[in-house]
DNA sequence: GAAGATTGACGGCTCAATCTTG
DNA sequence: CAAGATTGAGCCGTCAATCTTC
């Protein structure tokens, strides 16, 4: 509490700043949202930037590394859904439109028609490889300027937390059927 | 690093499927980019529902609590661009609907007639006052599963990091010209 | 009837071009 | 010519039907 506290960030002058008019209000916990949502923004501004410079863009990165990683290369349009914290609607047209520049095959899954399994082509798993590069790149850029302490400390208090929110995952299958709040959220991450 | 290590969130199945075909990436660094997107994506969903059962649009609270805590109730649009983290297009179109519904007024500065001086109308701090209520309730309701001493511990850590991506803040005003990476970057926030 | 995927209307953002003022 | 704001085109996401298959 007492050692860089000289220097200030924006979240501790907008707390300041608000907190003259409004009472009752827990500030870390405030300051934790606006540090939280900044850096994420900041993360996915650098990515874009960065996937930017080779015509990628950041959408391709959610369908592409997910089906990379699962068995197969190959995901149902469901699973992906869920992987992809998008709508179902964002998730047909994203598969159309990779399916157009020949990333990705789709098919009828034969043992149940109403799904339609999605395939890495072998040019699609090319692509995948050098977007995670990317990727990482652009997460170390950012995420390491802070110590490799800190780093190891965030990354631990902040999977509680994640885990306090979404609960734990399965090691199976990350994308299982496991709403949120009962209402929307789907799950899964855009990670790779 | 051992007390509740058994149970895995989303971060750590996918790190682990990834680390089977990649090298050399800092696996701590991966996971708390992952978890760093993903809570705030839920922090952005809980706001959303919790804004839109009032009818309220997400964007509308960038630009009043930004206005709300201004000297004056009063920003230019650049003031608020720079506030916002989105494009200077984005910037005219949402004041232009605030002011149709008479949230905020647009005048010409007269000492500088390029810039516009957008102030909150007695209506708008009314309804700024109400979102920020809101945001606060979907703040707590998420971050608060997390104990009182990680989220100062998080807190703590995040602003470290922040410092180090946008350096300091200034005092007087927070949303003055300071682009981070030379090319784009507008800084600013949006919170309450 | 429920689940999975698709479609189209609509909203909001980005980007590049433009206009105005300094 | 530079800075601030505005405009319009194009892209992509959400949402609410709709269709097919279980």
């Amino acid at each position: 509490m007492v050692t860089t506290e000289a220097v200030r960030d924006r979240a501790d002058v907008l707390v300041d700043l608000m907190c003259r008019e409004t009472t009752g209000i827990d500030a870390a916990t405030k300051k934790l949202g606006i540090r939280l949502q900044r850096i994420a923004h900041h993360l996915e501004r650098e990515l874009r930037r960065e996937l930017g410079a080779e015509g990628i863009e950041p959408w391709e990165l959610e369908v592409l590394l997910a089906l990379h990683r699962a068995p197969g290369h190959r995901l149902s349009a469901g699973a992906l859904l869920r992987a992809s914290q998008v709508t179902a609607g964002a998730i047909t047209n994203r598969i159309a439109r990779l399916e157009a520049q020949d990333w990705v095959r789709r098919d009828v899954d034969p043992a149940d028609r109403r799904q339609v399994l999605v395939t890495l082509t072998p040019a699609g798993v090319e692509r995948a490889r050098h977007i995670l590069a990317l990727k990482t790149t652009a997460e170390e850029s950012l995420l390491g300027r802070a110590d490799p302490e800190a780093i190891e400390r965030m990354s631990r208090d902040l999977r509680e937390l994640l885990l306090a929110i979404e609960g734990p995952a399965v090691d199976q299958d990350p994308y299982e059927k496991c709403p949120v709040h009962a209402d929307a959220a789907p799950s899964g991450t855009g990670l790779g």
